[in-house]
DNA sequence: GTACGAACTAGAGCCGCCTCTAGGTCAAGA
DNA sequence: TCTTGACCTAGAGGCGGCTCTAGTTCGTAC
């Protein structure tokens, strides 16, 4: 049942190096237990928050931000509201995030059609057309 | 016509510290013209040529990369099949960021309509109903 | 019994991208 | 004349997020 920071790593995409940074970072929501030789086990759900925050951190949330949520968490029922502030505050910044990513894909697509253009026209005269 | 670097910084919104770092980072099309006191005097290009690197930095083309562009660019006409490979290249990982980011959103916002929900029911909860 | 592989801790190091500092020049206004 | 403020250079510093090192401790396999 339990999985090993090596099987975790293999699972998530982390690093065993980032699977602890993280930990001691504080964005676990509970604490990880400790098998024999003081080794780390982690359980579905450990794996399962850590899948979340990997999603969190790629769409930009910085680490402390996910320290502030995940504390939240750790305490329990009653600040829903807060948790709901800040999911609503990310998801206003990924939008805005993939807003511009739209902008520049835009420009870079215009600018792709230009070049691809004037290469063919390039190609087509070397064959003698 | 001229415009001094902190002109450009407000036009742009970079910091005049970051255009210098950009020019001796050579991602600059042109060499920059001085004026007197050997001071940058940009000219309309330069801010339209840097208001595509801020679209490429943007969108997360390192600055080494964008230093390779800007030297085919620099070096002028035959070289565009290159140009338009980093372009395109360019493209495939904008895109691929735009479809992580809307995985994310998409639990995102799964996660703010559970809490919503649980919020709200609290809510009318409180109000006797 | 020793070699290997995977884990452990604490802390240093690295990379990308700026940002800031120190020490200076220059022009215009009070 | 003196101050102010925008600019200059070279180079140091800072920040976020890992990544790596050094030095151990285990448990299993040869």
């Amino acid at each position: 049942m339990g999985m090993s920071i090596g099987e975790v790593a293999e699972h998530t995409g982390l690093s065993v190096h980032a699977l602890r940074f993280y930990e001691k970072e504080g964005i676990l929501a509970h604490e990880v237990h400790r098998g024999p030789g003081g080794r780390r086990v982690y359980t579905q759900q450990d794996v399962d928050w850590l899948r979340m925050c990997i999603m969190l951190r790629m769409s930009g949330m910085p680490v402390p931000e996910i320290r502030r949520y995940t504390e939240l968490v750790r305490q329990g029922d009653g600040n829903e509201l807060q948790r709901l502030d800040i999911l609503k505050e990310h998801q206003d910044r990924v939008r805005e995030q993939m807003a511009r990513l739209q902008e520049c894909l835009d420009l870079i697509t215009y600018k792709v059609g230009k070049y691809q253009d004037y290469v063919n026209s390039i190609a087509s005269r070397a064959v003698g057309q």
